[in-house]
DNA sequence: ATGAAAGCGCTAACAC
DNA sequence: GTGTTAGCGCTTTCAT
């Protein structure tokens, strides 16, 4: 790399001190209009951008904030990946993405990243683990957020869409069409939404007068593997006229689900009720669409970006609290589809 | 922030100097290895992180790489990125994602970016703009790779798929069949893969002894507006008996192109066949699915984030060539999924 | 094998 | 309003 230019080249330049050619750059008001003209002009003439580095070693503020996701296959983490750059973009602040994989150790060494890097703020889509590193960030005065799925025991404020809501819509909606047998697939219980959902799909069924029945309810991991499982297991029930709708509270296992119904003839609405939590590009465009629980993921952004954004201020005003909120939980929307009928 | 913990006060509690915590830290050899442990040991007991932003600024290197593209919604660029993360993680990098939009000023402002943090590497899989913007960083001295696209002009490493091939491949799979009346949708000329994938389109049909007719043909930019307009394209040859199949390559429109083919009873492949350059999982689970060409994403971010690295190798030994390689075409594949029959 | 000292490029404190 | 000085936390000479 050769020789770069410096502040102290275009000080020289402009006949100034470094620290007035800063100043200039930075926009400190009590600088001279001529002087700061000057200063600019020798910046165009020497194409100078400063070293952000050596900036930010002073100022002791990166401009950078972090977010760790599990991927971007996922619509959700996806959108909320986005719109954190949307939001960050507008505040002037570049964005460092790590996927984990859902990998709680990855997500730790990215949270020790994030110290080492000095990262203006941290905001986790993830695991849901790592309380620990967590608090010590926080401890260490960092600004961290957690959304998407909530960390037990940590102290970071926690946007998250309110799940046991989304399935209680989702099945409000089966009951209010008179579906009686109505299937859940959803996640393991030691997930939050795991819990909150099932939770929200037992409390519809009650005020609609009806029991859980053990026999139409499958739950397991989000990832993949779980798909093919879900998909024969609905498959049985229907063959065995036990279900007339469905429940897809596992987003990772619903397009093996649909893929499968597809193969099989069953048909939707026709022959099942079907109804997902978590919207999706690919349950949006299949055939038919899918009538979805949208938990607002740039909603969830947002918000989240903001507690950031406040946090940072509140921390440069050297106020020692955190946040005033701890956790915020955002209202899922029904989108009707067509993919639900009376049984 | 509460006071951090330095190298200083690791090497005090430690008994040594603060350089010969330093080296022991960063794995110099001639580190005795019992004073190796005390600092370990003391690293250990006050929980210290290095503050990477003071070890970039005086070692020039700052551990980050910098990729933009211009969405993660297209699955191309998604897997791109995908990929370039994960040999960065596998080589001990971080990487700084900004997307664009396509929007080249967006993009130049990256470059910019780039810069001012002294990234120790750049990948553009974007706009196909910027060339002197490009060729000022490789000039500083920076690694840059260009990827996906081609940047007229730019004088960095570029990977691109072989895009004359991959319509080649798409349309000689036609005519194979026995199709005489092959409709194409396409880019614009003023990006290489616009007129490239023309070219291969073109070059198949006359292999087969056939003409290309401009009737057939329609072309657009690569976003989401063009594909109404191709979709009633194609509806009005069908409609006309005029056409018996359609290649595909113009990605951001194959999604409403398909719709619409859906929404008139157009069957694929018992009405049209149908092909698409660029993978992706809505066209893998469509139904039908639709037989694509791979332009492999995956092998084109390997290759590009390999070439960054022998680019990074290169320098620190000094060596002013930036690299050997300035073009690289990726052979694409055909996947097929049965989208296509005789006409 | 270790320490002392210099300095990466910038901004903040303190002068005036 | 501007200059002088100090120093962010680390790595790297240059000593020994």
């Amino acid at each position: 790399m050769r020789k770069p230019v410096t502040l102290r080249d275009v000080a020289i330049l402009a006949k100034v001190s470094t620290s007035t050619a800063s100043r200039a750059l930075t926009g400190d008001p009590r600088i001279l209009p001529s002087t700061k003209a000057r200063v600019i002009d020798a910046v165009a003439k020497l194409n100078y951008l400063p070293n952000r580095i050596a900036s930010s070693l002073r100022s002791k503020s990166t401009g950078i904030i972090g977010i760790a996701i599990n991927n971007l296959d996922n619509y959700t983490f996806r959108t909320i990946f986005e719109h954190v750059g949307i939001q960050a973009s507008k505040n002037s602040l570049l964005v460092l993405l790590v996927t984990t994989d859902g990998d709680p150790s990855r997500e730790a060494q990215f949270l020790d990243t994030a110290r080492e890097l000095q990262l203006d703020g941290v905001i986790l889509a993830g695991t849901g683990k790592n309380a620990e590193k967590i608090n010590l960030l926080v401890e260490k005065g960092f600004s961290v957020v957690i959304t998407n799925r909530s960390v037990p025991q940590a102290s970071a404020p926690t946007i998250i869409p309110d799940y046991e809501l989304s399935c209680r819509l989702a099945t409000e909606h089966l009951t209010a069409l008179g579906h009686k047998n109505i299937a859940f697939i959803g996640g393991l219980n030691e997930y939050q939404s795991g819990w909150e959902n099932f939770a929200g799909y037992s409390r519809a069924l009650e005020s609609a007068g009806l029991n859980v029945s053990e026999e139409l309810v499958i739950r397991g991991d989000y990832n993949r593997n779980f798909g093919p499982l879900a998909a024969k297991f609905v498959e049985k029930l229907y063959n065995k006229n036990k279900v007339t709708a469905v429940v897809i509270a596992n987003h990772e296992a619903a397009h093996e689900l649909l893929l499968h119904l597809l193969n099989h003839g069953i048909e939707i609405p026709e022959n099942l009720s079907v109804i997902c939590v978590e919207d999706s590009p690919l349950i949006e465009f299949w055939n038919p669409a899918i009538t979805a629980i949208d938990v607002q993921p740039k909603f969830l952004a947002e918000t989240a970006f903001n507690s950031l954004l406040s946090q940072r201020t509140n921390s440069l005003n050297g106020n020692a609290t955190a946040s005033e909120v701890s956790l915020v939980k955002i209202r899922p929307k029904l989108i009707n589809r067509g993919s639900t009928r009376n049984p």
